[in-house]
DNA sequence: TCTCTAATGTGGGCATTGTATACATCCGCA
DNA sequence: TGCGGATGTATACAATGCCCACATTAGAGA
């Protein structure tokens, strides 16, 4: 996996930075946020405890790293969701996907959002603002214009609060499909009315 | 405050309980979640580290004891924010109660959907299931019956969503007023079309 | 009024964590 | 060949969550 002159793993590690962002993602995706410590970071990458400070200056800057992983995931699972739909119908298979990877990456995306370890870090600001972008460049074209600041707003609103919705339980989500046709359905009911969403079906794919 | 025989608050505080809550949400209000920990908490009730223990088994119930109180002010805030409003342009006042909340409690906002502690929570659970429905019963009699449930779940996905980004600052909210204006047009722009929104009607109640 | 008991608070202790500092080791370049 | 900077290690410290044994007190029953 690693190509950086991985030869024996003796006293130098080789890639130190990016082992302990998988480790890091791994044990995050084995628990939740509690379960990552630097420390065990450390100890899945086979290292001692502080190694990780000559990568990280401080814990945050892992956690922000690994957000910015996030944020690009989720671009790009945005964006092949927007190349496989008709132009006017794309909202819902990319609110599928948005939902889909915070089902997929629950604590991940709790810290992609949630925790302020992004805040002061430009590099996940910036991953987040992109993502963000995709939504809107894919969605904007078919909007009407009076209205298109308020429009995109609130759809990247209506796609974040069905995520965290779900995510929290607070919507039964058990089964994928039926999770899918419950989104296409309260996508096309509130997008319905104001010129996108692709007007009466609500039947599933 | 307290009026459970506060007499000389000498070995025994009583009423250790409230106070460890009040404490633990001034310390959220004055910090972010890490500066919740148990030992300040029983370091500003003026009590021994270990104390807490009598009342609450672990952090986590602490931390569930103040989702639930979040999730009862927001409840009431909803509550009050209904009232003052011609029944059809009801949702407009509650959104802009629901982010204004997120906005003056980030810390505890973020804590009630996002922290896992309120999952195993039976009262945490409540509070929040009545919360919601405070949103829907006052929301729910001006929606058309074809699409009540789809309708209900992305009026409270975009308000949810609207109160993460803005809390997030993904959305600009220097200036409340603004912000309030935004809320708005969003939510009109959303929801105009389906029956709520500053409408077509005008007959007072 | 006196005593016993359960509730409540204290004190000490342990493992874990984030982080700082000093030291060891190794790679690449002169 | 030798040296310097980059990388990993060792040691240490304060803070935290939580467990245990003990102290104190309030309040019911005699």
């Amino acid at each position: 996996m690693c190509a950086v002159s991985t030869s024996k793993l003796g006293y130098h590690h080789g890639d130190l930075r990016a082992a302990c962002l998988t480790a890091a993602l791994e044990l995050l995706a084995e628990g939740d946020e509690s379960t990552v410590s630097l420390r065990a970071v450390a100890r899945r990458a086979g290292v001692s405890p502080n190694a990780p400070y000559r990568h990280y200056p401080d814990k945050d800057a892992l956690l922000a790293a690994m957000a910015t992983r996030g944020f690009h995931d989720l671009r790009d699972a945005l964006i092949q969701a927007g190349t496989h739909a008709a132009e006017e119908d794309r909202f819902v298979p990319m609110a599928q996907a948005y939902v889909g990877f915070g089902i997929s990456n629950p604590a991940l995306f709790g810290l992609m959002f949630g925790h302020p370890c992004g805040r002061d870090h430009p590099e996940t600001s910036a991953a987040a603002a992109e993502t963000m972008a995709v939504l809107a460049e894919r969605v904007g074209t078919a909007v009407p214009a009076d209205r298109h600041d308020a429009f995109l707003t609130g759809a990247w609103a209506l796609v974040h609060g069905l995520a965290a919705l779900v995510m929290d339980g607070k919507l039964a989500a058990d089964d994928r499909p039926a999770l899918d046709a419950m989104i296409r359905s309260v996508v096309q009911t509130m997008l319905g009315q104001v010129g996108l969403g692709s007007g009466a079906r609500d039947d599933a794919p």
